[in-house]
Order: structure tokens, then C-alpha cells, then sequence
DNA sequence: GGTATAATGTTTGTGTGCAACCTAAATGAA
DNA sequence: TTCATTTAGGTTGCACACAAACATTATACC
């Protein structure tokens, strides 16, 4: 039965992702490249390290891919004069416009996930999971310490 | 609130990735050469196809990593006398070997991610999981057919 | 100021993930 | 038998995940 919850979350992230990726192919973008899109959106400008705090991957899968984006003309990079280490990154018109039209595709696949789920149920379930999302985090965290 | 179901599952799945990676480095095996094994270990002998049945991955995905596991001896390949495009696969000693130790590990990993949820609680837990499994892969169907 | 150290970001190398294409072998219809 | 079609599987090309090494620029300490 635990390894069904294991297989269960495995099987969900790789279904949304797929769908994503699906909804996404008409803009010509992936399900990475979207994500990194809706942070410049969400806090932009912002440098690449800020980035990386909400972004939940590393610095040098995000390079490659802010590379991509701006070769395509969806992001705009501009250094610091302060700090000329420092890159600060800002949508692009196209890609503004592109994520207004998006942010309501992705609401509602949110949406459907929940469809049927009372929302007694979905309470229940979002705490549960949070103890599990813990339990993770103090494993990940004991590992981390050798 | 849908929104963060969303990021919960994927978080998760990240997580449990991590945790795994981290506790196979001591057998330098990555997580997707384990689930291969793991299948292999369950099947054996198979060919690739039917692998691919019990994985959701590519066989493209699925062929490099046989390839590396043959080149690291963990699994044999053997041709079918009958029909010479099947390839049967299964476990080397060294890999049945490992596979023993790893089998309890996973299992530690599967019962800490519940500690602290109520069986009941996880009874409705996985419910609701599995109405939202559903939406996905009704929507997945949805977008296959255009 | 001068030098060690830290911070920011890029590059490189290996292993997936996946679509598209290719090969060889089996099967089936004429 | 012959030849088109299907099937199992491998190869190629691109994008990402991530570790490790690298280059540049800031900062801290003397």
C-alpha cells in the first residue's frame, strides 16, 4: 500500500506533464521553459540566482534554457552596471502576451484535477500530504548530512 | 488552493527522486537504471517491449539504459532462437545481489513518506488521488484524439 | 592598495525523456 | 512464392537534470 502512494504521486507529476507539454506545443515551448516564463513573469526583472529560489532546479539547467529563450526573442537579459556578474532577466512582448493567454490554459487543467474531489475530501488530502512532504524533507535533510 | 495540489505532487515526486538517487550512489546506479532492474528482477527473463508495459517510459529512453547496464554487466541480453528480433533480458549475479539490499531500503523509504498519517486518513488520501488520476488520464485521452 | 575568498553565472560531460527516423525480421494477403 | 505491412528494437537529435570544473567580478581582510 506505501509503495502505491509512491507510485501514484510518480504517475500524476509524469501525467501533468504530459499534459502540459501538450498545451504547450502550439506555443512552441516546453513544460521548463514555461515554468521559468511564468517566474520572470511573476518577479521580473530578476537575476538568475533569484530564479533558482523559486524555481526548484540548478543553475546550470536554467543557463541552457534562458540561452533558448533568448535566442528566441522571449526574454530579454540586461547585465547590472552595479554588479556586472549580475544578469537581470524580463519577458519580452511576445512572451507577455503568450503568458496571458496560458495562465487561463493552466488554471484550468488546476482545475480538472480536482473535479469530483469534495472539498472536505481535498482538505484532508492536501494535509496528508503536507506531513509527507515533510517526512521527505527531514529524509532529504539527514541524507544531505552524510 | 488547485494550484497547490499541483505543485504538492510535483514536489513530491521531485523529493522522492532525490531521496532515491542519494541511496543509490553507494551502488552507482541511477534511479531509472533501478526501476529497470527492479522490472527485470520481477519478470525475468523479458524482452524490451514487455518492459516497457510495466515502466511509461520510451523505448528509446529504455534501450540506452539497457545498454549501459549490459556494459556494466548488471544485466544479459540473449536473442530468441524463434524470433531474432526479441531480445530476452534478465539479472546478472552482481545485480540480483544488490537488488536484495536495495528491495529493503525502498520499502524503509515507502513507510517513512506515510509515518505520522492515520490509515484512515490515508485511506482517503489515496481516494482522492485516485479520482484525480482519473481527471489526467481522461484529459490525456482528450488531447491524444486531437 | 593587494591578495585571498566568496558570489554569480557559464561550460562540459553523462544520463535521461521523447519524437522521428531507420533496420531487420516476422506476418499476411494476393 | 512474392511483396506490402507490421513488429521489435535501435539510432539520432534536441531539451533537460545535475555534478563538477571554470571564468569573472565583488568583497573582506591585512
Amino acid at each position: 500500500m506505501e509503495q502505491d502512494v509512491t507510485k501514484m504521486i510518480a504517475k500524476s507529476a509524469l501525467n501533468h506533464k504530459r499534459i502540459m507539454t501538450k498545451l504547450l506545443e502550439r506555443f512552441d515551448i516546453t513544460y521548463a521553459q514555461y515554468q521559468v516564463l511564468k517566474t520572470v513573469k511573476a518577479y521580473q526583472p530578476l537575476t538568475a540566482k533569484e530564479m533558482l529560489v523559486y524555481l526548484d532546479t540548478d543553475k546550470a539547467t536554467l543557463s541552457g534554457i534562458l540561452n533558448r529563450l533568448e535566442k528566441r526573442e522571449l526574454i530579454i537579459r540586461a547585465e547590472d552596471k552595479r554588479d556586472r556578474r549580475l544578469m537581470y532577466v524580463q519577458l519580452s512582448k511576445v512572451s507577455a502576451e503568450m503568458l496571458k493567454e496560458l495562465d487561463t490554459l493552466e488554471k484550468d487543467i488546476d482545475k480538472m484535477l480536482i473535479d469530483g474531489v469534495k472539498n472536505r475530501e481535498l482538505k484532508n488530502f492536501m494535509n496528508a500530504f503536507e506531513t509527507m512532504l515533510k517526512n521527505q524533507q527531514n529524509k532529504l535533510e539527514e541524507l544531505e548530512e552524510e
